[in-house]
DNA sequence: CACGGATAGGGTCACCTTGACCAGAACTCG
DNA sequence: CGAGTTCTGGTCAAGGTGACCCTATCCGTG
């Protein structure tokens, strides 16, 4: 009606989030643009009419990265709509933050690359496109936080695990080292964290005692929470 | 450029909380439209296209409601794009959570009405327009969390407040009676939560040994939290 | 085979926070 | 004045946490 307001492009960015090499890694695709000056960025897609955000979330990293993500957590983590964010035109983008145990494919893309990089080396990667950016450390802190109140830490390591791969999983995350034995009173403690497997051991490749393997459980949220050191 | 995508229209939401009368209320307006189904809805306008996100949220609480809110407190909550989620076309709303001091002056339109409702009351309320029965439950749950690991409380009341109008504020949004004697211990302990205003004291309505006046503090998190009961 | 290194798992102890509860101080109202 | 209300300070037990110890059981090497 009045004259000012008009619509924007809408897109879809995913900070993918992964623990490899006991770090926390994200999912980085090549610009799409032969500009030299272009960094990389977010795995992306713009919103088609039909479609859902969280669909589109899904989309983008299936196209960009070569993975499929049925059963990974996916949560919207915040909206970025600076008028001037995209040198190209308005476009207001819904970031989403996914978590995944460890893809040992290195995510093809289609065309493009993708690749995960590690947080270390995420400097050399700087500046990244857009405004990803800012929607980085927003990601990374989320993910720090969810990992305190909630059971998420599972969503990064494949089934089944031991206590010590879920623990390096907060380390990771958090980059601080914890104590095993406390964790490990802490996590068995939680009611439904997670599951034993009777009987079935697990030793890690640098030797040490044969682990108890665990599953999910169906806890979500933890109480009391388990807080940064 | 493929055919499926194009340009959406951007609106944000504004859920707009105060604490009046010992009770959780929100600010909801009439429908803009003659149809007699429409429910009542949150504030909520067209972004323009050279306004950034927040200053649309603060321009949909000065325009719908008559309220100037430079300095409340006003966060993104969620972005709600299900294709079907408004009638007229596609809309993508940005969702914002807004806390204030109560305003005693009853919020004037702009030819629309504008009143808060308890929580108590929105049923009566119900169905709000577009999908607004579910930002609302968020932005419940959003305030009633972050009650309890920042600081933000404070932004429901006046300066200079007691502990015993604060305390009431925590019981309003939990819809929980809390002990005076361990809240007080907890927020007086939490440092720069609060900072006491030398020698001044207010007697409340109903009597009472006068209670020191506080002002907010520079404190943004609790450490440790306060949890709800 | 014996040993050290590494990891898992179980335990103790001091400290802190919390919830429940009690008691006194200081106001208002009838 | 007395009753009711609110504020403020205190005690006590229960539970969670961090620091630390010891033992169990694997691996690899000499």
């Amino acid at each position: 009606m009045a004259a000012p307001v008009s619509t924007c492009a809408v897109a879809v960015d995913v900070a993918l989030l992964t623990v490899r090499e006991r770090q926390l890694s994200i999912l980085l695709v090549e610009p799409d643009t032969p500009d030299l000056d272009a960094g990389w960025a977010l795995p992306g897609r713009r919103v088609r009419d039909d479609e859902s955000l969280i669909d589109c979330a899904r989309r983008a990293v299936r196209e960009l990265a070569g993975l499929a993500i049925p059963n990974a957590w996916l949560e919207q983590l915040a909206t970025y709509g600076e008028p001037q964010r995209d040198p190209h035109g308005r476009v207001v983008s819904v970031a989403y933050l996914a978590l995944v145990p460890d893809p040992n494919d290195p995510a093809p893309g289609d065309g493009r690359a993708a690749r995960f990089v590690a947080l270390d080396e995420i400097a050399s990667h700087r500046p990244l496109a857009y405004d990803h950016d800012r929607i980085l450390p927003d990601a990374i802190e989320r993910a720090r936080s969810k990992l305190e109140y909630t059971a998420l830490a599972t969503q990064f390591v494949q089934e089944p695990f031991t206590l010590g791969e879920l623990r390096r999983v907060y380390e990771a995350v958090w980059g601080e080292e914890l104590d095993s034995a406390n964790f490990r009173r802490k996590v068995v403690s939680t009611a439904d964290f997670v599951l034993p497997v009777d009987g079935e051991f697990r030793t890690g490749p640098g030797g040490g005692r044969p682990a108890q393997l665990y599953r999910r459980g169906t806890a979500e949220r933890l109480h009391p929470a388990m807080l940064r050191p």
